[in-house]
DNA sequence: CGTGATAATTCATATATATGACTGGTTGAC
DNA sequence: GTCAACCAGTCATATATATGAATTATCACG
C-alpha cells in the first residue's frame, strides 16, 4: 500500500520517520487498550518497507516505554508505566512499623484561574487550571499539593464531577482528556512550613518541609501539568538511580 | 576464527552471549583509553557470527553506556560518562549570584577500619578503608563526607600519597584500581546536624541539614564503595528526571 | 462438553548483502 | 608547504529471507 509517513521528516531514515508516525498515532488514540497494534508484517507492508525497518522502529518506542511485545501474540500499547505518585518519596509508618496503607486525596478547591509565575514559566501559559488538594495516608495529612494543567488540554475539567477524582490524576487525565503523560522533572529542595500549610498538615510553622515541584510532559513533550507538592521533611525519602 | 564464546551460556542467544563476553573484556581492560575495539565486521570474523547479530550485542553495551559508536571511525569505550558529583545537589551562589566555583577537598582521614553497620551491609563485608574529607566551593565549607571502600578491591589505598588526590575519587578509582564505578544509588533524606558535623560545616548544631547516602556499584554490579554525605539543606537542590 | 492435537499468527534470532555517510589518512598537483 | 581529491575503513541504514519460540484459535474426537 506504501501509505504516505505524514510530514515530520525532513530526510530522517525509514525507522524514525516510522517511530514517529507511530508515536503520533499511539497518542492519538487510534489503538485502544487491550488489542495488539498491527503486526510487525502487517506494517511493513502498509508503509512499504521491509520488517527489520519496522522491528527498528519499534524497538526505539519500546525503549521509551510506550510500547511492550509479547511474542506469539503481539505488540500492546503500554499504558501508564508510568508510576510517579508522590508517595514513594514519604515513608510513612504506623505505629507497628508496617508500611500503611491506603493513600487518600482531598480536593479542597478547583478552578480555572491565573498561573503563579513558576507554573506559568513551566507551561509556557498563564491559562490555567488550579486544584489544591491534601493527601493522606491513615487519615495522617502527608502532602500538600498544588498544581496548575492547562486550561487548552483540559477544557472543561473544572466542572467534572467530583466522583471521578481517584487518588491518581494521571489515569484521568488521560481518559477523559487523551492527555498521556510520559515524563517528568521532579525538583526538591527543603524549606520551612508557612501557617496555611502547616495548619494542613498539623505541623507548626516553621517546621521544616521537602518541596516538590513537578514539570510533567505530554507525549510529544509539552508541558502540562506543573505542581508543587509539600510534606513533612522529617519523613521525607528518596531514592534514585543514577549512572 | 570461530573463537570460543567464554562460558556464561545456558543456550542464550548469541549476540547476549557476545555482549557479556564483549563486557567482561573491557572491565578486564584489554582495551586503553583513545583507541577502538575491533571493528563489528573484525568482531563477527572473530566469533564466528554474522555481523547483524555484532551490531545488536554493541547496541545493547552502547545502551547501558560503556560503548559509543562514532560513525566512520570505531568504537570506543566510554569512560566516565558518570558525571556523579554530589555538588549538583547545591547551589553555593556568591555574594553577587554567580554560580561559582571549583569545588576543593580537603582530606581528613583515610585509613583502614572496620565499617559500620549500614555501610557494611551495602557492602557485603565490613573490611573496608575509611575516608572522611570537607568539601568547599570558594573556601564555604559545603559537604562533609565519610566514604567507604572495599579493602579488597582498592588494596594499599591507605598508603597512597595525598598528592594523587584531586577532586574527583571516581577517576582514581579507575585509574590506580582498575575499578569502574557504572552505577549507583543515592537515597536522599533530611536530618539534623550534630555538633562535630555542625562544627565542619559552619552550622549551628540542629540547623536543618540533607543527608545523601550513596551505594556505587562496579560494571560487574559488585557494591564498591559506600557514602554519605551531609550539606546544609538550605542551599540543598536536587533535580531529577522520571518517565 | 471438554480436551488434546494441529495450524496459523506473531515476535525473536540470525544470516547475507548492498548502499550510504562519515572519518582520517595518503597522494599528487600547484 | 598547502590544499584538494581520492581512498580505504567503519559505522548507519535498509532489504530479503529463513528458522525458532511462544501464543492463540480451530477443529476433530471421545
Amino acid at each position: 500500500m506504501t501509505a504516505r509517513i505524514p510530514s515530520a521528516d525532513e530526510r530522517l531514515p525509514a525507522y524514525a520517520r516510522l517511530r514517529d508516525a507511530l508515536a503520533s498515532r499511539i497518542a492519538s488514540g487510534e489503538w485502544g487498550g487491550s488489542d495488539p497494534i498491527p503486526s510487525e508484517a502487517r506494517l511493513a507492508h502498509e508503509y512499504g518497507i521491509s520488517v527489520g525497518t519496522v522491528r527498528k522502529a519499534v524497538d526505539g518506542l519500546v525503549a521509551e516505554g510506550l510500547l511492550e511485545r509479547r511474542q506469539g501474540s503481539g505488540t500492546y500499547l503500554r499504558r501508564p508505566s508510568f508510576d510517579a505518585t508522590l508517595f514513594r518519596f514519604f515513608q510513612v509508618r504506623g505505629a507497628d512499623g508496617a508500611p500503611a496503607s491506603i493513600p487518600t486525596s482531598e480536593l479542597i478547591l478547583r478552578a480555572r484561574t491565573e498561573a503563579p509565575k513558576e507554573a506559568a514559566l513551566a507551561l509556557g501559559t498563564s491559562d490555567v487550571i488550579g486544584i489544591i488538594r491534601l493527601r493522606s495516608l491513615s487519615d495522617q495529612p502527608v502532602l500538600f499539593e498544588e498544581l496548575y494543567i492547562r486550561a487548552d488540554r483540559f477544557s472543561g475539567f473544572e466542572s467534572l464531577p467530583d466522583s471521578v477524582f481517584g487518588p491518581l490524576l494521571y489515569p484521568l487525565y488521560f481518559e477523559r482528556f487523551g492527555v498521556l503523560v510520559k515524563r517528568a522533572t521532579d525538583d526538591l529542595s527543603f524549606g520551612r512550613a508557612d501557617v496555611q500549610v502547616a495548619a494542613r498538615l498539623k505541623l507548626k510553622p516553621g517546621d521544616p518541609l521537602a518541596i516538590i515541584k513537578r514539570t510533567a510532559f505530554d507525549v510529544d513533550g509539552t508541558p502540562v501539568e506543573w505542581r508543587v507538592a509539600r510534606g513533612s521533611a522529617a519523613q521525607f525519602h528518596y531514592r534514585s538511580e543514577i549512572g
